[in-house]
DNA sequence: CACAGCGTTCAGAACTTTCTAAACCTTAAT
DNA sequence: ATTAAGGTTTAGAAAGTTCTGAACGCTGTG
């Protein structure tokens, strides 16, 4: 078994110890590396031994998050190719901090809505710092992307 | 059942649906808005119904990602008390940047350890931007810290 | 029109994780 | 020293998730 086949059940390893399935963290780390990068779903399952099935749904999950594009294949069909910055798209998933944000939002109300109170300290210095950081943390990416010369088009959600 | 508790258990349901388990998540709900704020294991385990073990795991958890602190009780043993920035914490998780990082220049080894190639050029994007993160994320911290007043003394890692 | 190649969906098996309950240990008061 | 209260650990049950393999649908070709 390759070199190459070994990092990306590496990558499966890692991911799975961050709570995420390892079929996922296998085609990640194999879309890192692998030549050429466009692969088809079939090249996916024979090169790192998974099924069909598997290969369908973690390829779903990585188009969902943004972080692979379907391209035309030679023939018929596509290929999957993951993009340069795939996992810089992944910190910037504004919506997760939001979510954070609104149940802290909630507990303040169930508290009687008084952000004054002594008790909902914790409650509004949480809401306040993921509001924060879902501002700045584009900021912050846009800053990486120009500093890398990566063409990063922003539209603001 | 009061609507504080159902507050808890809401926050149960975020979590685990981010990956953890929902007992941590009821913790951590209930420790944001019960009152008083310093609770024993018995206390948490009668008001959100879990039993002991449940409390003392993730009460353990709690602690050591440095959002909960014991503090002496009335008579004996001690009570939990989250901090006031008890999720702000959790954003300065370097290590989890640095895990990324690691595997990626793991990755380019895997290449040949030659950064210009092609090839390498995902993974040395990724690589760099999570050294960035990595460096930046704490800035971003001490940023609303100073914002908010909290008395955040930071020591480097 | 029939066929071959691909990809998706779905049901079940295997696995991992979480929760509970009971036994055990520690601490403090009498 | 004894006892009662509280906390931790552990084994086992319960629940949830992921993976696979087979059936299905679609698309283009001969």
């Amino acid at each position: 078994m390759g070199e190459e086949r070994l990092f990306a059940d590496e990558v499966g390893v890692v991911l799975s110890g961050m709570g995420m399935p390892a079929a996922f963290g296998k085609l990640m780390g194999w879309l890192l590396i692998c030549d050429p990068p466009q692969q088809t779903s079939t090249q996916l399952a024979q090169s790192l031994g998974l099924s069909k099935g598997s290969v369908s749904t973690g390829m779903r999950a990585l188009e969902q998050l943004g972080m692979v594009r379907r391209v035309p294949a030679r023939g018929r069909g596509y290929a999957y190719e993951m993009l340069p910055d795939a996992l810089v798209r992944t910190v910037d998933a504004r919506r997760l901090y939001l979510v954070i944000h609104d149940v802290m939002q909630k507990g303040i109300e169930v508290l009687g809505g008084d952000e004054s109170l002594p008790r909902a300290q914790r409650l509004r210095v949480t809401r306040d710092f993921y509001a924060f950081v879902a501002e700045r943390v584009p900021q912050l990416i846009d800053e990486f992307a120009r500093k890398e010369g990566l063409s990063q088009r922003r539209k603001d959600g």
